[in-house]
DNA sequence: GTCTATACGGAGATAGAC
DNA sequence: GTCTATCTCCGTATAGAC
């Protein structure tokens, strides 16, 4: 557990979660992301015994990410109408991305799904983390009663429009999306 | 091109369909294909050179269908609103595979879509399929401006339960779901 | 048209020298 | 900790007998 070690081994988690991401779970081999870390593929296996390991450390590090990501939203806004705005502003903001690869936790759970293993249920926290986060809100806002469902809802519309993006590549279409959900939001 | 090799054929490719559904474009080898389709590998060869062509395939079968499906739809149902909200209702028919595999269209057109190819534009023809004919419906509605914005975010809403469905694979979600978009139809 | 045999490359994974 | 060499399996693809 050197301090030479760790850096290797997030060097090697920073390229499978990008990898992951660009290329997809299934297509990404072990000497891509040993390539791309600037690795042996020997060395490489000195760190991750599986590419079920990495996965779970690709998976651990998005959390963590999301997780601190959320916290400083719920610092920086100070309603929760602000919050769920910020939320759905990240289709903006990542736009670009967006359009070519869709959403990074929406295409790697349903590559996931389709291997009915444990790695799905992995996979779930990550929806978790917003999904909890986002019923938060709606009840911070004044529905208690259909918190979930209403997050549930806002979850649906966003993975819909980070499908729909890479198949048309049209930024107008997350433009015009973006204004119907902000729209769907203040009638609330 | 005889009947048996005609016969042989569409084993090919029904197997095919149901197995890129279920299991994903990548990970579904000609092997699995030919043993799915009852056939000897090399024998399968003569029928397709490529996975390539075997998608191309997949993709024009699917499009026939659908485009069968919705021009049976414009028959039976007479208003748009009945004919969108039996496009709503797909996600309840389907429920059983939606919430295992996601949607067939979906699912393959973001597989592709990480793969920057020819093949990306094929599959992108079977989304167009459903925003032609919805916005045809929205059209009819008397909503002639917004027409394309509005099949968009329907098909955005479809896509966002479709993979939330796997996800969570829970049939109350689907439930409130399918609710909230129709409150969002009967409300335009 | 249908089969067997086989070539070839890439992927995951290990052993062992340094 | 890092590397090279190597093993095995699987996937795509072809040749050629029947």
């Amino acid at each position: 557990m050197g301090s030479k070690g760790d850096a290797n081994r997030r060097r090697i988690v920073d390229a499978a979660d990008q990898l992951f991401y660009r290329q997809g779970y299934n297509r990404t081999s072990f000497s891509d992301i040993a390539q791309a870390a600037e690795l042996s593929r020997g060395n490489f296996y000195y760190y991750f015994k599986s590419k079920d390991e990495i996965l779970e450390a690709v998976i651990e590090r998005r959390r963590e990410q999301y997780a601190e990501m959320l916290a400083e939203w719920s610092e920086s806004e100070s309603t929760p109408r602000e919050r769920l705005r910020h939320f759905v502003r990240m289709l903006l903001d990542g736009r670009s991305e967006l359009l070519r690869y869709g959403c990074p936790t929406g295409s790697l759970t349903l590559e996931l799904a389709k291997i009915q293993s444990e790695q799905q249920d992995h996979a779930r926290v990550l929806f978790e983390v917003f999904r909890t986060w986002l019923r938060q809100q709606f009840i911070t806002l004044g529905h208690t009663q259909d918190a979930d469902e209403l997050a549930c809802h806002l979850l649906v519309m966003g993975q819909g429009v980070s499908l729909l993006a890479p198949v048309y590549a049209d930024p107008a279409l997350i433009d015009s999306e973006v204004t119907q959900i902000d729209a769907w939001l203040d009638a609330l």
